[in-house]
DNA sequence: CTATCATATAATCATTTGATAATATGATAG
DNA sequence: CTATCATATTATCAAATGATTATATGATAG
């Protein structure tokens, strides 16, 4: 059971169209953050700002792998279930995710 | 199926504690304002602009009766599942509603 | 019609939010 | 060590938000 205040900071957490599409991809898969700027056309410091408000509501992990950082989904979050409740309600990925793993890794970066 | 920005819309307009307030109320009952600022200990003006800004999201209906103004929820409204399910998350109404019933009839305005 | 009650609207202000530009940090390659 | 790549942080600014104060509207009572 949560606060008022918490619902409250958790629906602001999510309640940003760019924040609703990184967890529409984060619902498929990990991400890392030059990934997020070529899917959503938006610059660098943008989109680590919306991550950075999506880990201070705890919604999301961070883990470094060499220079990249990549991100994804605490599954774990007591509001996960509500969380895929929105999604099921956004539109499907227009990107198919699949379409840009070639020969088993990811071709956006770099 | 709804744009992001719709959810967005829809995720901002429930995404404020007083807000998040009213509505859990208005699941258990059709309120007026002055019930409003009698529950919530707001400024009419304040609880105005709170129901304006759901009323504008098509989230709740209005009706009056005589001087009286009483609130609704659309439960017809799509989002309303998953508005149940952002209710079911929050507290128990401290106030229990039956508890300013006298006789049948409310006993917070005037 | 006039006074009053309930509600709505408008103006103002402080705070928050999100984008941008500039800069800093941190890891790797050479 | 130095250069470079990926990411984070900071400062700045415009726009949105929510509370307050003052005022307007709209219905009812007398």
């Amino acid at each position: 059971m949560y606060s008022h205040r918490e619902i409250e900071s958790f629906l602001k957490a999510i309640g940003e169209e760019t924040r609703l599409r990184m967890i529409a991809y984060l619902t498929i898969d990990t991400f890392c953050v030059c990934e997020f700027v070529e899917l959503l056309q938006m610059s660098q410091p943008s989109i680590s700002q919306h991550l950075r408000r999506l880990k201070e509501a705890e919604l999301i992990k961070e883990e470094r792998r060499g220079k990249w950082v990549f991100y994804s989904l605490d599954r774990t979050h007591p509001m996960y279930p509500l969380l895929l409740h929105v999604v099921n309600m956004l539109p499907p990925l227009e990107e198919n995710v699949q379409s840009f793993i070639v020969d088993g890794k990811r071709i956006l970066c770099e």
